[in-house]
DNA sequence: ACAACGATTAGCTATCTGGCTAATAGTTCT
DNA sequence: AGAACTATTAGCCAGATAGCTAATCGTTGT
């Protein structure tokens, strides 16, 4: 059972914040959380990596630090990993944080 | 005066997202802020570097940085400086950007 | 005028970051 | 089995970042 809309969002660490705004501070970060977000939240890598200039592996980075701070959630897939938009946690640590700046 | 669409906040754009989540990117500048939120919005240099473990120098850039995301203002006043801090700024571009992850 | 004060600037260094190419691993196709 | 395909890992390097101390600048107080 999930719960989309939940009014308490849970525990959302220091550590979480730290994850995920140094993973928001890198442009193309931002840009293959976007591009996900309009190709329906869920892409192989290598639709990804083809949509930017950088190399491959360079790309696979980016995808390991949006991972690392839950950004987005991998899936094997035969051959192919296909990377999926985690919308639910973006807006909950960002959430978290900017609402203390609220009057 | 640019209008990009009616219900629109003024121009937000890719720059200052990128000084925005750059700046927000450290965890000792998002202590700044939350340190200038719940002080009134209003401190000096030195009330601010108070409260921090690291030297006044390295405070002082990271209000720079802070600065110039236009996260913070600055004024002189005699021989202090008072940091004001800027929510609109803050809600503007972090909203601008989040907003496209909304359903 | 001069000392004290508040803050910034200058300059150095270690670490982190992000880019690349080459090598490797796992999967699928023939 | 072996080639082709998808993606990651390893390793290198240049530039950015953030920490420090010392020097400097402008303002205030004696």
């Amino acid at each position: 059972m999930k719960r989309r809309r939940a009014a308490r969002r849970p525990g959302v660490t220091a550590d979480d914040a730290e994850a995920v705004f140094a993973a928001l501070a890198h442009a193309s970060r931002r840009q293959i959380l976007l591009v996900l977000r309009f190709r329906g939240g869920e892409m192989t890598a290598g639709d990804i990596a083809d949509r930017f200039a950088c190399a491959w592996p360079t790309t696979t980075r980016h995808l390991r630090v949006l991972e690392g701070a839950g950004l987005v959630r991998v899936e094997k897939r035969g051959r192919e990993r296909v990377y999926r938009l985690n919308r639910e946690r973006l807006a909950d640590v960002t959430g978290a944080w900017l609402r203390w700046f609220r009057r």
